[in-house]
DNA sequence: TATGAATGAGACTTCATTCAT
DNA sequence: GATGAATGAAGTCTCATTCAT
């Protein structure tokens, strides 16, 4: 079991401020979202993670109280990146693209940012079962950006059509399209178009006249 | 990284014959799924496993020959109890229900699953980056049945449409039941009925007749 | 600051019962003394005193379930040792002799334990800033045993006054016959007869007929 | 271990001459007090040290070459403080008063002393271990101050008498008032008055004219 | 001169697995 | 066959000290 030690980190571990410093904990980024990809959280050491991002085991514990931290942080970093991409997505162009479209583009989206986050899943998987309050401040965020988008779409929905609508998405379609990426190219674009397909005939339900 | 060492059982590892032994190999198996799910894999030592199970540990080695095997042994027994689970959905008087009733039956029998088995997907994620082929054999064979089904409910579907159409509703669907089946009870009612919707509305536009 | 894990033994660390394991216990306690009185306890570590009792390290532990242990450990042997050899001064046979002599032999007898039990300092001044429950229950012992042969010496005491006595000879006359062990020999014989008329003439002074 | 490396500082370490150094050093000294008595030498750490006394790490470097030295300029401060303390009982009134008197205020002034130099025994213990010659050196100095003391009691001291006298004053009677200093008010006071008692009769022993 | 980020040896501890009894 | 004490490689993390700025 993970052993979250500090949630407010009390200064001993810098935030870094300075360019190297910038690179350098990127650097420590990059290569444990690699690892933890490769081998599972647990079996990454945090030996092996500074080794190959070339810093110092004592550099590494400087930015990190301890590895939990590290999953942390990757944790934080898909976060931000994920609302950001989604962003484009709450922009007048995109909503009033017909839902067809909308939909396909923001399928599109997400498998995108699964290409590009390999190790967004094995992060959360890790975080869900070892750092829980972390894990739910994530997917709050990710619900609310949903939501707010759902309510663009269509003013009517109570908030718990919301939020049931924006769970289906992000547990069943975000997971299919992350699923998806694992196949072999040709049956993964068949997957992304089933994706289109689920939400559009899902969301259709519920956006009748769209 | 969990090594595995022993695909096929070299013979030092004993296939429980004896009723006594039978009933401690599952003691064994319910106590490690246990505490895969409380702790993870990686936190769970097999000297834990072995006293909770009122095993000896060297008694736990004459029947997995190392810790990967009790994982591997889990993953089979829920392969194979899914499988027998989904059964029912094959029989004729289940195929003659109207769509909506045969959904609404089997996203209950997913999620009636999930409830008695609440170590699979904590299983399976770790299957998943630690032994491929495993969960490769795992799929394939929960694949085949859902095939076998989706064939039954129209047998003019080509094989792309039906694994297309399969992994949706295992990696999609299952994935969602699963993620409910951590929420709050009232929630949790909710985002059944969704997943009903999510697949009925998915599978009529395969089935527009039916 | 030494963190102390387990003031009761949860099951996980064996009580040496065999003859062997006793054996290793108890050469992990020796050499733990001498390391400890060499270099003092922070600067001794565990794998030096593995390495020296010749046992691996992974024995050490299970026997101790951290290096705290090992002092505590050390401590407690110390402390039964020293109450066993005051039980000498409790019978009769002792207790006739005219004050002179038995200030004597009681000198004589705190010099030898000292003599047998190097590490008896380093251990407890190790213990009374990081451990001080066990050093006050050590104390405490050590304590009753001084009283009760002061009450065997005049029945008049007080319970305050024993106390104060008790104190008195523990901490001065003991470290003078402690620091009395460091010195050149023909020093530290005079030392000790200069700790014979110390207690004498203190215990005197409450003992003014004897 | 600790590892003493400059018994003479070889001329990178500057010694504080001006008024701001000088305060600085003497903050860290007194934080460094204060830490090892909490925690212990081993546990506290030269970046604590520095930053409770609000000097930059590289600053406590300038001014001690090693962890080691900060003790060993505490046991100097002791050392200093104790004798300069020491220096009114070799005044004449002092010596005037009766012996009784004499011990009253001279124990006083030892309990005065440990009071306000609350890190006196946590330097020296670590000191005794670790830098046996230091401990000899700040030993030597007071055995002098209590000769000269006894010499001036009584003329007729032999060398060895006044060694042994000093000896004994310092680890018997000295051990019991710092012992005393960590005792509740009441127990303490009554302490003192054994202290008192145990040095008169003892001296007495010595001085039987006085 | 003053600073504090950087370094890496080494400390403590765990745990899967074996094999003598 | 059954047992559980023994093993030691390997993991996480600390901290005294340096030196580039």
């Amino acid at each position: 079991m993970i052993e979250k030690s500090s949630v407010a980190m009390p200064g001993r571990w810098r935030k870094p401020k300075q360019a190297r410093s910038w690179v350098r904990v990127n650097r420590m980024l990059d290569v444990a979202e690699a690892l933890f990809v490769e081998q599972g959280y647990a079996a990454a050491t945090t030996k092996q993670i500074a080794a190959e991002a070339d810093v110092p085991i004592g550099t590494l514990y400087q930015f990190f109280p301890d590895k939990a931290a590290i999953l942390e942080a990757l944790a934080e970093r898909y976060t931000n990146l994920l609302i950001e991409r989604m962003q484009v997505f709450e922009t007048p162009e995109m909503l009033e693209l017909p839902l067809e479209d909308y939909v396909k583009r923001f399928t599109e989206g997400i498998d995108s940012f699964f290409t590009e986050s390999p190790g967004y899943r094995a992060t959360f998987i890790e975080i869900n079962t070892a750092m829980p309050e972390v894990d739910q401040a994530g997917d709050d965020l990710l619900m609310q950006a949903y939501k707010r988008i759902l309510l663009k779409l269509n003013g009517a929905f109570t908030d718990d059509d919301c939020e049931a609508i924006a769970f289906v998405m992000i547990k069943a379609v975000g997971n299919l399209v992350w699923s998806a990426s694992g196949q072999p190219p040709e049956f993964r674009q068949r997957l992304l178009l089933e994706a289109e397909q689920l939400s559009l005939n899902y969301l259709k339900s519920y956006l009748p006249e769209a």
